[in-house]
DNA sequence: TTGAAAGCGCTAACAT
DNA sequence: ATGTTAGCGCTTTCAA
């Protein structure tokens, strides 16, 4: 309604000058203490509210971190979201988040849009579809400091933050091995993305490591959700027999699983089992509940920020480039040996 | 690293004007073709970004939006963010948002920053301990726009969106009844919250309408989650036998009473039966899955907005203040009757 | 202890 | 078609 109140304004009515307010509300000391105490008052009276926009303009930094993520409804990213701001708050930093939905075109527009507010600096997880680095490189070297978490773009110099997938993966593997299990399967997500390559490698490794090799038509990929393990079941069936045991890439797609194999009356964990990597805080209620990997969101997330600050703080200091933050096994009713009995 | 380009970089090299160039960028008609060429390919070629803090500095408004809630990690407000979002975007608003962690103070806080932004309006769900309004009566008079989403503040003359619940609790006992039914218990939220009174006058109505009454010793009181849910069902055991039927006020109450249920031998729906408002993505994976209420948290987000954006489009015009959006029973697999087989 | 001047980067209004 | 002036609200610098 009426135009916010300003420093002029307050200075006006005191008949000083708008530096003289603008020192006494930041509590400077060269300023006088009856003075300090009129404006106080005044400010007060008149519900002051100093202007933001215009404090940053003027200032170096702006005390904001950019936030871009693919979505929000999503198990792992809305706990590591909830923890950066959080942690963000903590630290008087103001989060600006931006949903690329997963379009990459968006996340580009996002970012850019994110560098014209000058935020300090970027805190990026990338859609599925994200292939073009250029508007990274052109972050980093523009000055701005930037950190991936969660999906991440590897091999390229920048600061990653994730779960450690192919340790995650393979210490599952070894686990459903260790129960005596010998055909894997394996239900992948896209080809492209580097969590789908880690946690397919961990898988090959802790195989390999026991001299066990998975059938080709054991192998299917697909993406992340619900309706890709849905397919990916279907996929594995229509190639032959079934594994004993089929390692989801992600939670949802161990869902998809479970749904279908429901559909199909195929039991598990008597006809075949599933372990995944992920978990989600509804898993001890399902049945059977999935045998899986403890993602720790809020960490990576609080992670990310912290090397960001660090960055932030001290531009010239070198990050360690990749962290991988160690995960761990959550046994469920899956997973319970070839000998079957939930 | 280096400083950003700004519009006056580009007038110095070309030796015109930076108003020239800010009109050659912003494509006004009233500029040279020729001119306007060249600056554009200077302000690309030197990666110009406009600086946004100055542009809404110099603006009347910012076109951003400021959304506060509660927390993140939580079903609805998850979803309903997440549509708020790519709404906003579509609209091309920028969203803040903050997160009070259901503490009022800090809610406070986050409001005064946002508008100390100079956010166009605010979107707000409020904690489970707001109970000062005060912030709120000032935000309206000092003529920023504000709507209240899913957890709202009622009778004060605010717009409140927000799920039908006083309906969907009526509609899912009246379900409930007509499958025979009789001994009725509930556990239910905060007192002092909309959403817990209206469930609850929900629940009184229906079974009013047919004559029924619970016993008191049948209605418990607590909060939102599922450790609610837990000590809710052990609140009923110690009050004596438990009713047919529970009616939980939240989905995470529900899960409570299953699981503690589990827990004790008590079987769903066998010995006792389970009804909530609420759902989640999971429910059809959970054993039994429960018989609730979905939420449409994706229309109430967008409506919320969509109303905001009408205030501040059109000030003057009146909004209807409070907007119940109609909800639906999702049939599960308790409330299966009193003849009970799951 | 106070304040005038300049500047942050942009846009609107008004000449020329 | 282009530029000058002024102003958004604040902070920093420097002089008084």
């Amino acid at each position: 309604m009426s135009k916010p109140v300003t420093l002029q304004d307050i200075a006006n009515r005191l008949g000083i000058s708008k530096v003289s307010v603008s020192k006494a509300l930041r509590g400077q000391s060269d300023i006088g203490k009856a003075t300090t105490e009129k404006v106080l008052a005044l400010a007060h009276e008149l519900g002051y509210r100093p202007n933001i926009l215009a404090q940053k303009l003027s200032a170096k930094h702006t005390r904001t971190i950019g936030l871009v993520v693919p979505k929000i409804a999503h198990h792992f990213l809305t706990r590591a979201i909830d923890a950066i701001y959080i942690s963000a708050n903590e630290q008087n930093y103001e989060i600006v988040m931006m949903v690329s939905e997963e379009n990459a075109e968006l996340e580009r527009k996002h970012i850019e849009t994110l560098l014209s507010m000058r935020v300090d600096g970027l805190l990026v997880s990338v859609t599925e579809k994200t292939t073009d680095v250029e508007i990274f490189k052109y972050v980093v070297e523009s000055g701005t400091p930037l950190v991936f978490f969660d999906r991440v773009i590897e091999d390229q110099g920048f600061v990653c933050i994730r779960s450690a997938d192919e340790q995650g993966a393979s210490d599952l593997v070894e686990y459903a091995i260790n129960k005596g299990y010998t055909e894997f399967g394996h239900i992948g997500g896209y080809e492209q993305v580097s969590i789908s390559q880690h946690r397919f490698k961990g898988f090959m490794k802790a195989l390999d490591s026991h001299g066990l090799k998975p059938a080709e038509n054991h192998i299917v990929l697909g993406g992340f959700s619900r309706s890709d393990g849905f397919s990916g079941l279907d996929k594995l069936l229509e190639q032959g027999p079934l594994p004993q045991i089929i390692f989801a890439v992600t939670y949802p797609v161990a869902l998809g699983v479970l749904l279908r194999s429901r559909e199909l009356g195929i039991k598990i964990p008597q006809d075949v089992d599933l372990v995944c990597f992920g978990n989600s805080e509804y898993n001890e209620l399902i049945t059977p509940s999935i045998t899986g990997i403890n993602q720790p969101a809020a960490e990576i997330g609080v992670l990310a920020l912290s090397k960001l600050l660090e960055q932030i703080d001290n531009p010239a200091k070198l990050i360690e480039n990749n962290i991988n933050v160690p995960v761990e096994i959550n046994v469920g009713n899956t997973c319970v040996g070839p000998g079957r009995q939930a």
